[in-house]
RNA sequence: GGCGCGUUGGUCAAGCGGCUAAGACACCGCCCUUUCACGGCGGUAACACGGGUUCGAUUCCCGUACGCGUCACCA
């Protein structure tokens, strides 16, 4: 009937390279399972040179959030998983938008119900049937209506659906490049629904036509569609088109049992983002969680996204859910961060020196400099650097050290030394400052540690800092530097 | 429950018939050292269980257990 238009979609396709898709449903959240089925997706369509598709599959028109879509491209583009064909691109098998389509699924669907795979169906839903999530094949008088009689229903105008025509007998087997060959009986199977009331298609329908149609060789997924996959194939066979790679993803837990989910509070990416982690990191991280490379890179984990293009392959996927663990991800950061020229650090690290640092005395790169090598977060910088900017108030006993063997007494005097060796100091830089320190405490015949604990929890008023008594004078300046030392000194002789 | 899939240290994982069963995170030591880190060195820790097949099984086959997925006019 719709020769014509077949024809015509059939000439767009684009044939000989891979192509694949990354088809979110637009609910506002890119969770981490999502991203690593983004990022599969890409690496496998740029590891073959092939094209990367973005489609929005909006056809539960319940669930449809706001701004969702923008979350998407906003989360791709960040990562880098650049699209070459879809919605905001265009491409030659446009629109990329499901709910755009709808027109195309009906003229499918109906043309499947005259290959003889598909068939009306005008059952009422009954609320008995959504609870028990029954409906049993062999009792749909649908399935036997006559072609006549049906088209004669639907020119009535009484409402229906389309139905999947499943074999009543036999087996069906597939192919998936992570799972090889699975069969299952058809009795199994039941006739899906492909064309809702609304005249929206199902997910089983559209992903299948829009797969076809966008000639997408590759379909990379989840595993939950693993026990659909099936389905899946006799809707290509009943339409007679090539079946593509299926590539099946295990999920991503947040535990033993449970899938990472919003529900359970685990973090998307834009949480992740937000608790300091580096794009860069987050995809080197999830790459691997489920991935792994072969042969001669198998030890290797540090990959850009660009080296990741290079080596992924389908065979190392594996078949088991992977957990995920945040403090691997927080090493991963942690390397990435120290990985950082001092400029490109000091850059990502500043905004957080200065929700800590105002005054603007203080140098933030000679800060972000001791930050480097110890923050595996940025989010954790501001309570690490805050006493620069006001001395925290301290009790004296962070005076006593064993280790660098300091007590309120010999804490005392070293200040009293000290006091006076760096007011007399010719210049106020790094070398100058060790110089002097490392001299006073060779002349007072003291470890260095003995001499330098004090001065460091003087100046900083904390036990644990991002760098020593050194380099902690030396952003402090002179005169404010003093200042602390005559207040420790002042808490040591009451 | 039916069907499907999975199972190597706490976690991510290499292994694709023969190995003292890699590596990484975490953890614990030691070294370095002006605190803490970084870095370096070392350590603890695993093939779910039972049958086969085989000269030989972590690797192949079959069960069992456990886990996950799926059985929507959601994707």
């Amino acid at each position: 009937m719709d020769n014509a238009y077949f024809e015509a979609m059939e000439a767009k396709i684009p044939r000989g390279r891979i192509r694949t898709r990354f088809a979110p449903s637009p609910t506002g959240y890119m969770h981490v399972g999502n991203l690593r089925t983004a990022l599969y997706t890409w690496l496998i369509a740029r590891n073959g040179g092939g094209t990367f598709i973005l489609r929005i599959e909006d056809t539960d028109q319940g669930r449809l959030v706001e701004g969702a879509t923008d979350v998407i491209y906003r989360t791709m583009a960040e990562c880098g998983l650049t699209h070459d064909e879809g919605p905001d691109v265009g491409g030659p098998v446009a629109p990329y938008i499901q709910s755009e389509r709808r027109d195309t699924y009906g003229r499918y669907a109906r043309l499947l119900v005259e290959r003889g795979h598909a068939y009306y169906c005008f059952c009422e839903k009954t609320e008995s049937e959504e609870d028990a999530g029954e409906w049993d094949r062999a009792a749909d008088p649908c399935r036997a209506l006559s072609p006549e009689e049906a088209q004669a229903r639907v020119d009535a105008g009484e409402p229906y659906v389309i139905r999947q025509r499943i074999p009543a007998a036999g087996t069906t087997t597939f192919r998936d490049a992570i799972f090889g060959d699975i069969t299952v009986e058809n009795a199994a199977l039941d006739d899906q629904v492909l064309l809702k009331r609304d005249g929206l298609p199902t997910y089983n329908f559209a992903n299948v036509i829009d797969d076809h149609l966008m000639g997408i060789t590759h379909v990379v997924r989840g595993s939950e569609y693993l026990s659909s996959a099936p389905k899946y194939n006799l809707l290509y066979e009943g339409f007679g088109w090539d079946v593509p790679t299926y590539v099946h993803c295990s999920p991503v837990m947040r535990d033993q049992h449970n899938k990472m989910s919003k529900r359970h509070g685990d973090p998307s990416y834009e949480d992740l983002k937000a608790q300091g982690y580096l794009t860069e990191a987050i995809l080197n991280y999830v790459a691997l969680l489920g991935w792994s490379p072969r042969g001669e890179q198998a030890e290797r984990e540090v990959f850009s996204l660009a080296e990741l293009a290079e080596v992924f392959d389908i065979a190392g996927i594996s078949k088991s859910p992977a957990i995920f663990d945040i403090e691997k991800l927080t090493h991963f950061n942690a390397l990435y961060l120290r990985a950082m020229t001092p400029e490109a650090f000091h850059a990502a690290a500043e905004p957080y020196i200065r929700q800590a640092v105002r005054n603007p005395a203080l140098d933030t790169r000679a800060i972000a400099a001791l930050l480097q090598a110890r923050c595996e977060r940025l989010t954790e910088i501001p309570e690490k650097v805050d006493f620069f900017e006001a001395l925290p108030a301290y009790e004296k006993d962070l005076f006593t050290n064993k280790k660098s063997k300091t007590n309120d007494e010999v804490a005392r005097s070293m200040l009293e030394a000290a006091i006076p060796a760096l007011e007399e100091l010719g210049s106020w830089d790094q070398e100058s400052i060790h110089a002097c320190l490392t001299d006073l405490a060779a002349r007072l015949e003291v470890k260095n540690a003995t001499l330098m604990w004090p001065v460091r929890i003087a100046a900083a008023g904390r036990a644990v800092t991002p760098g020593g008594a050194v380099e902690i004078c030396l952003i402090l300046g002179r005169e404010e530097c003093l200042r602390r030392l005559g207040l420790g000194l002042e808490k040591l002789t009451v």
